[in-house]
DNA sequence: GTCAAACTTAGACTCGACCTAAAAATATGT
DNA sequence: ACATATTTTTAGGTCGAGTCTAAGTTTGAC
C-alpha cells in the first residue's frame, strides 16, 4: 500500500499537477494572480475547471507550492538541533543559511513573484496564514521539545518570539525585493538584522530548550 | 468641514448604518457567518443589496465592528503609559484591565459570538488580518517614542513579542469561550496566563521603552 | 425654488467554490 | 485477453460575493 511501484496512474497524477501548476504559475507571474481566472488556467493546461479545482481547492495554493516546507521548516529545526544548542540557536542558524542561499522558501523568489503577492490581497492572507500554521508548528515542537505540560504557555511564548522574528524577516526581504535591490545586497543586508534581532531575543531565550 | 452639526443626512447614514450592521449581526448569530448571505441581510434592512456592499464593502465587516478600537489599543496604551513606565507595563496593565472588564475588544464577545468566528475561516482570517495590523500599529508607537532611526529592527522585535502574546491571549480567551466556561473563570485563568506570558518577556523588554 | 451633490436602487455581470452524473482511463481478477 | 471495479476527468449547472452602470431619490446650498 505504501510501497510498491509508483505505477501509471500515480505518475499521470504528478504530471498532471505540476503541469497545472507550471502553467498558472507562468500566467501568474505574466498577468499578475488576480487577473488571471481557474479557467485561463485549465485553458492552458488543456484540463476541465474542476480538473483545476481538484488538484487545488483553492485558487491561492495554485501559486503558493512551498507550503509544506514553509510551515515545517522552524520546527524541523528544533527537533534536529544539536545537543547543547538551544531552540532560538538552532531556528537562527537554520536561518542564515536559507538566506546564505537565497531560498525562495523564506522569501528570495524574483521580483516578479514578490509583486504578484503583495499586489493580491488573496495571496497576502493565505502567506499571512502559513505564518500563523508555522507558528503553531513551531509551538507544538517545542512543546514535545521541553516536555511541557500541555497547554502550557511557555511554548506558546516562544513560538510568538521565533515565529515572530522569520515573519518580520521574510517581510523584509520580500519588501526589498520588491524594491529591486539584488538577492547578493538583500542577503548581506537581512542577515545582519536577523542577527540583531535574534540578540534582541536573547535575553528572554538564551536557555531555552537546550538539548 | 470637520466640524458643524451633524446635518440630517449625515445623520441618516450612521443610522441607516448601524440598522444594517444590527440586522446583520442578528442573522449572524442565529444562523451563523456563513449561512446567511449579503441579501438576506440587505432584506432583513430593507434596503437594497449595493446598500450593504456600499457601507461594509466587505461581508466579514457586517460582523466584525471593533476594529479601530482593537487595532489601535495597545498602541495607545504605550503613547499613554505613565512616566517611569516601560511598553511592557503599559501593554500589561491595560491588557488586565480589559480582562478583568471582560472587554469585548479582547475576545469577550459571548459563545454565539466565539462560535460564529470559530466556524468562518473568512472570519477567522479576517481576525488574522486585524492582529497583524495591530502589531504594525504598535511597531509604528514603539518606534516614535524610542525615536528609533526607520526601518530600525528593534520596535518591530517588540511589537512581535508584544503584540504575539495579545493574539496569544485573545485566542484562549475565545477558544475557553467556545469550551462553555464562564466569562468569570476564563478572566481569571487568562488573567494568570496574562501575567506568565509577560513575565517570560521582562528579561527582553524590561527596560524597553520607559518614558 | 432650483440646482448640484450625495445617496440609494435595480439589474446585470464575473469569478471562485461547490455539486452531480456521466465518460474516460487505469488497475485488478479470471 | 477480457471483463469488471476503481479512480480520475469531464461537462454542465448552482450559489454567493464583489463590482459596475445607469437611473432614481433625497438632501443641502444658493
Amino acid at each position: 500500500m505504501s510501497e510498491a511501484p509508483p505505477g501509471l496512474r500515480a505518475r499521470k497524477k504528478q504530471q498532471t499537477r505540476a503541469h497545472i501548476s507550471e502553467q498558472a504559475t507562468r500566467l501568474f507571474l505574466e498577468r499578475g494572480f488576480d487577473n488571471v481566472t481557474i479557467a485561463d488556467v485549465a485553458a492552458a493546461a488543456q484540463v476541465a475547471k474542476m480538473t483545476v479545482t481538484n488538484y487545488f481547492p483553492r485558487k491561492e495554493d495554485l501559486a503558493l507550492d512551498l507550503q509544506e516546507a514553509f510551515v515545517q521548516g522552524p520546527a524541523a529545526a528544533v527537533r534536529d538541533r544539536a545537543v547543547g544548542e538551544s531552540a532560538l540557536a538552532a531556528v537562527r542558524r537554520s536561518l542564515l543559511i536559507a538566506i546564505a542561499a537565497h531560498d525562495p522558501v523564506i522569501g528570495f523568489s524574483g521580483p516578479a513573484f514578490a509583486r504578484m503577492i503583495a499586489a493580491s490581497s488573496a495571496l497576502t492572507a493565505r502567506v499571512r496564514e502559513f505564518h500563523d500554521q508555522r507558528e503553531r508548528a513551531l509551538a507544538r515542537a517545542l512543546a514535545e521539545e521541553t516536555g511541557a505540560a500541555p497547554g502550557a504557555i511557555g511554548p506558546r511564548v516562544a513560538a510568538v518570539q521565533l515565529g515572530g522574528v522569520l515573519r518580520l524577516l521574510f517581510d523584509e526581504i520580500l519588501w526589498r525585493t520588491l524594491d529591486g535591490h539584488p538577492d547578493e545586497e538583500i542577503a548581506r543586508v537581512v542577515s545582519a538584522q536577523a542577527r540583531e534581532a535574534f540578540t534582541l531575543l536573547e535575553p528572554a531565550l538564551q536557555n531555552y530548550a537546550i538539548r
